[in-house]
DNA sequence: ATGGCTGAGCTACTCAGA
């Protein structure tokens, strides 16, 4: 089973690119974010003709995100925090791998920037909140899969330049640690397990040629919990749809199970 | 090089993104 995880910034902008990228890729599942619409808006007819369902949980304008799934998801949840600000920034729904039952939680976590505003703190909560609830889930689930754009850079190698990104929102030492303490639960960061030092990114700027000088980041991560390790066959980083022409700034991750 | 690029929205500019 193929699941991709793809940051489109606004799915009708990019309607185009993700069929294309659908009709190559074929995952079995394609997780959206920032899809910048509400579900009244979604173009679920067009990616229903190319076989798949959408799970979508939307907002005007800025962020949300959705599920497109040739297979049927279960128990879709749309408050797995209870988010002041009340933005569509999650989605958890249950599928069968075999006899495993998994839990898929699609992730679009603030950006936090600047750290001097009220931004950054919506960023900490945020996480703070993600973060328990996970722990709660764990009581009585082991199959978690988190997915998504995480808007954190982990190490000093997932970006070009991590001395520019000491005080960002995307690197801050704190936000890192939160990164690190998910970990500990009981998650790897698949990309990063099977590959220890290749540098390779998912976002590029738009601005100042970011993409042709390749000055990027690693900020689109799945996480998989210790239970599945045995299930995961490969990870992919698809550089491909950001050449193309209109492509969002991120990249597609793909994880392949077994 | 705190510039520059892209998308959405009560079309002219502001906000947000990372």
């Amino acid at each position: 089973m193929k699941i991709s995880s793809w940051n489109v910034n606004s799915v009708r902008a990019r309607i185009n690119n993700v069929i294309d990228y659908i009709k190559i890729e074929k995952p079995d599942i394609l997780l959206l974010q920032e899809i910048k619409t509400e579900q009244i808006n979604f173009p679920s007819d067009e990616f229903k003709k190319l076989g798949y369902m959408s799970y979508v949980f939307g907002q005007k304008s800025y962020n949300g995100v959705a599920f497109l799934s040739k297979i049927k998801i279960d128990n879709i949840k749309l408050d797995f925090i209870n988010d002041d600000l009340k933005q569509s920034r999650i989605i958890s729904g249950d599928i069968k791998l075999n006899k495993k039952k998994i839990k898929i939680i699609n992730i679009y976590v603030p950006n936090g920037n600047p750290i001097t505003t009220d931004k950054y703190t919506y960023k900490i909560n945020w996480l703070k909140k993600f973060l328990k609830s996970i722990k709660k889930k764990l009581v009585d689930e082991k199959n978690i899969v988190i997915a998504g754009d995480f808007n954190i850079i982990p190490e000093e190698i997932d970006v070009y330049d991590h001395t520019k990104y000491m005080n960002d929102a995307l690197f801050k030492i704190e936000i890192r640690k939160i990164f690190r303490e998910l970990l500990n639960y009981g998650f790897k960061d698949i990309y990063r397990l099977i590959n220890k030092t290749k540098q390779e990114y998912t976002f590029w700027d738009y601005m100042a040629g970011s993409w042709q000088k390749n000055y990027g980041m690693r900020i689109d991560h799945f996480l998989v919990s210790d239970n599945l390790l045995e299930n995961i066959k490969s990870i992919v980083i698809n550089k491909k749809p950001r050449s193309k022409i209109k492509p969002s700034d991120h990249t597609p991750i793909e994880i392949e199970f077994i």
